[in-house]
DNA sequence: AACCAAAATGGTAGCGCTAACATCATGGAT
DNA sequence: ATCCATGATGTTAGCGCTACCATTTTGGTT
């Protein structure tokens, strides 16, 4: 059976259309007899009102565009959990997209929004280039991207304060007593990478600690980059007695070549991660790490955008990661 | 800037709005000259079809709504990841909803849902009473739900075929000499404990087993239960040389109650999970199980629902779980 | 040059709803 | 009885687009 429509809610009330309308949308003045019919004939067609329509007077829809790169990855689902939470709350459906990493993919997808004319998109962690990002962003009433830049007039950033992490693990290290530091710094073109150098350095340099050359090693984001980067930077400091890694993967493969060293940790060697992936609580010794508030990185993001979207322009936020002291350090 | 209508775009272009309609829609003859002349202005004034306006129209909004209980229980994403690929491959978007296991979240969501007019819907794993679900689907054109029973006028049905797998798995574990098999079978209000024990119960009697009682172990679906449950049917079948669990947590808790009651695993107890969770890997020794094929679910579905949407009735799909032999079994 | 099928374009209406205003009832103050 | 503020309802128009049909143009045929 096709739905039922305002119109035909109306005749079978015996009101005009405007009079429904005013009972479903709960404005206007009906009275209270009027009102109980319409809404027993509501009930009794189980008329829905057709958003589509409705949409396309008021120029809201009342969805909001999510993209996420991998929702495979566990880091994800969390920060969608925090949007979702926040969308539900305020009447708003989510279109959720993975593109599975494919920059490609994140084009089309901002394009079918902007087609959809959702209120408003989150974009989590673009994977498109800067310039391309904001051209397609800039198609959107409103927008926020989490982790990552983007110039104010174009979207709002929600980002994780990375700096802060770095600095909070190296005060860590510090306060137990470790003096020569090293850090495996990740690839040179992480933006995440460059920001925990930062940290590092900064809290180096503000507990009178003169940053030397040769204690920041770039090394690839996983395991294998880690154990490697380890073991050169053992073989140039052979007075480290701790490494603030990247990330967990990086740590973890930091841990395995300690290991293989005969190197006890945390006693010879302390480690630190960053992320705190499920690996991170079941490694043996259990690793030191920075969680990330992904429910809130969300949460805040959904927040941040509702408030573009009434025309506002709020500052950056950053939250900040919780220092996870287990084990390793 | 207000966004640009196909009016406008027809006034600059010196033509008719249907004339910049079949440009559009590729639908109708125009000549090339003017075709691209169109073109131009479209990328000029960046223009994006209203699709809201077209939908009112079409009476198709080219959106699925897709509801998973949890994003953040790992086997959820990949279901989605499977729709999603379809979803994209096919010019749909997809409104995805995490509904946080609340029964009540998934009722407003089919509402919303509804009223959005969505194409159709696909329910993973519903966590609403038959009666309402039904309700609720009926309102939409078509519908799929994944892993549960729905009256085949109101939806397709896409599962993975769990009476399958658990005889596979007893399979395997006769073949490997063990006579004397039970089952850590979860709560008894699971749909997918009944249909694993109907299994493990065929297979039994298939290979001219008979079944006796007291084999088949009620048990809560977390590693506390299979603990326990071990426990209990351990100590009434002294004989017990293997166990197949309702799940991997399950499994799990039955390896852990087995190793410390100095039990060695496959050794003296065989032990089989379900669903392939990433700790199976990484538990000593690692679980062998049962893997779904999450993917191939979202994917499924999704076909399924345009041939729904097509006004056809698809039987039935049930989609095999692969046996991952590790070293529990 | 007249003709005509096909190609190309335009006009009109309406999808289902609500903003904005117009109209009609009601009942207390005068 | 008259007035009018307020409450209650209806009318009109139009959001941006496309289905459907009407009209005009085009490029051969005869």
């Amino acid at each position: 059976m096709p739905k039922v429509t305002i119109t035909e809610v109306a005749r079978r009330a015996g009101v005009s259309a405007m009079t429904v309308s005013r009972v479903v949308n709960n404005t206007g003045m009906v009275r209270p007899e009027t009102r109980e019919r319409i809404l027993r004939v509501i009930a009794e067609t189980s008329y829905r009102p057709n958003g589509i329509a409705r949409s396309l007077i008021t120029q809201k829809t009342m969805t909001i565009g999510l993209v996420v790169p991998d929702l495979t990855n566990p880091f994800f689902p969390d920060v969608v959990r925090g949007a979702e939470d926040q969308a539900f709350e305020g009447g708003y459906t989510l279109y959720i997209s993975d593109i599975a990493e494919l920059p490609a993919r994140e084009e089309r997808v901002l394009e079918r929004f902007e087609a959809s004319r959702v209120d408003g998109v989150i974009v989590c962690a673009p994977r498109l280039p800067d310039e391309r990002l904001a051209e397609l962003l800039s198609g959107h009433p409103a927008a926020v991207v989490i982790n990552r830049e983007a110039p104010p007039k174009v979207a709002g950033t929600v980002a994780n304060d990375d700096t802060y992490g770095a600095m909070r693990a190296v005060h860590h290290l510090l306060q137990s007593g470790r003096e020569h530091i090293g850090m495996l710094a990740g690839p040179p073109a992480s933006r995440a990478g460059r920001l925990r150098s930062r940290g590092y350095e900064n809290a180096l340099s503000a507990s009178g600690h003169e940053m030397k050359s040769g204690w920041l090693e770039p090394c690839e984001s996983n395991e294998h980059g880690g154990y490697n980067g380890f073991k050169r930077l053992l073989k140039r400091h052979k007075n480290l007695q701790a490494v603030f890694g990247y990330n967990d993967l990086v740590a973890l493969g930091a841990l395995q070549a300690a290991q293989e060293m005969g190197l006890r940790v945390p006693e010879d060697i302390a480690i630190i991660g960053y992320d705190d992936i499920r690996m991170a609580a079941l490694a043996t010794p259990a690793l030191t790490t920075l969680r990330v508030d992904r429910y809130g990185l969300g949460a805040e993001a959904f927040k941040m955008l509702l408030i573009r979207i009434s025309g506002k322009q709020p500052p950056a936020v950053l939250l900040r990661p919780e220092l996870v002291v287990r084990q390793s350090a």
